[in-house]
DNA sequence: CCGCATCCGTTTCGATACTG
DNA sequence: CAGTATCGAAACGGATGCGG
């Protein structure tokens, strides 16, 4: 059961494969890379996954030790699974791996899911000249996100934090259209796709603006 | 057959798994990343991997602009498989994988290939504290293959360069023994696992005293 | 031998339905 | 909401065979 075929390759690349070389592996691991979630949120970000692959997966990439599993005290009393500290070292391979991915055509009538367009969201205003500095909320399915742009670095975590500059209430695909092109923010203000909270005019860290 | 069964989202990482995802992919770009190879020794470097599985990845590689086929001139007159340039850009990737599946358990019964070892000798080399100046030719499985080091970098490629500091003749497995134990140098050449031409003792770049 | 195709048993995937 | 049960469709893995 638990014997995941294993490439039987001493080489550390098939090692690394032999732990998240299945299929939906990875793109389990980038939906908890900003924290955790729970069953039905990975579902709803990964439209493909059956759920029998999902509680495939989770088991597995949690036997590696990638994955652990945690239930919520009461009165949630839900579970969510989150990165190790394992698993969250994990964060290199995707990022090389959307660097590469990213001079590939994208698919026809592909989704954005929330992992999807936070991974892009950071990588956005990480290659910015000089990136944000500031610290702002973005509410995405319902869940708060924190911006923390700092001595040139940018960190976003789970969860909305104290003194943020505003706060940007929308869908995964909206922004991730206002990332592709931030000229759209007025519009999607206007027609209702995004809200915005405690302050005017787009966010720092979306201008691309030099 | 070219039924690569797409992610259909839009992030850069799935569409990079929808090229490199599959079963294989990323060990089979593992062995040409240092240079062309044939499909007989592709086969040897990944025992696990059968015939169709092979002509399939390759195919599908090549059909995503990853991998292309050349025919040699005569009197060879076969065939090689060698990375695209968009391919080679894969290195990166493999890097970063092989880098967090270095601490997964190695599998009993393992393999070590030829791609497998030119990677860990060269990011041995590349992580040492003044890596290695000069040119080496390493031979296995009857390969030349060249290792130059040179302004403070290491670049390994196919065929032996003139003027070679020395040369050593081994099989990929008493290689990869000897990258993590140089000191057994002296017993694989006695007992002749490995053959050394043109110098005396250990080439530099496999001595990792300081 | 090299590259590949074909056949076949086993495993995995993916969709739907169903249960606590 | 969080999975399990089931089942057909692929994909994998091994063996064999065929034309260069």
């Amino acid at each position: 059961m638990a014997t995941s075929r294993s490439y039987r390759d001493r080489c550390p690349v098939a090692r690394a494969l032999d732990v998240v070389g299945e299929r939906w592996a990875l793109l389990v691991v980038r939906e908890l890379l900003f924290g955790p979630q729970r069953f039905s949120e990975l579902r709803r970000a990964l439209p493909g996954a059956s759920t029998n692959m999902l509680t495939d997966r989770l088991r597995e990439l949690e036997s590696h030790g990638v994955v652990e599993h945690r239930t919520l005290p009461p009165p949630a009393a839900s579970t969510v699974y989150q990165l190790t500290e394992r698993g969250n070292k994990l964060e290199g391979v995707l990022d090389a791996l959307g660097g590469w991915g990213a001079s590939e055509p994208e698919p026809v009538g592909g989704s954005v899911s929330l992992g999807a367009v936070l991974m892009f969201l950071r990588s956005l205003a990480r290659a910015h000249v000089n990136p944000p500095k500031g610290l702002w909320t973005v509410i995405l399915e319902g869940q708060p996100w924190s911006i923390i742009g700092r001595d040139g670095t940018v960190e976003i975590s789970p969860g909305a934090l104290p003194g943020a500059d505003s706060q940007l209430e929308t869908d995964p695909t909206t922004l991730n259209s206002l990332l592709l092109d931030p000229a759209g923010f007025d519009s999607a203000i206007t027609h209702g796709r995004a809200v915005l909270h405690g302050a005017e005019g787009a966010p720092a860290w979306l201008s691309v603006a030099d």
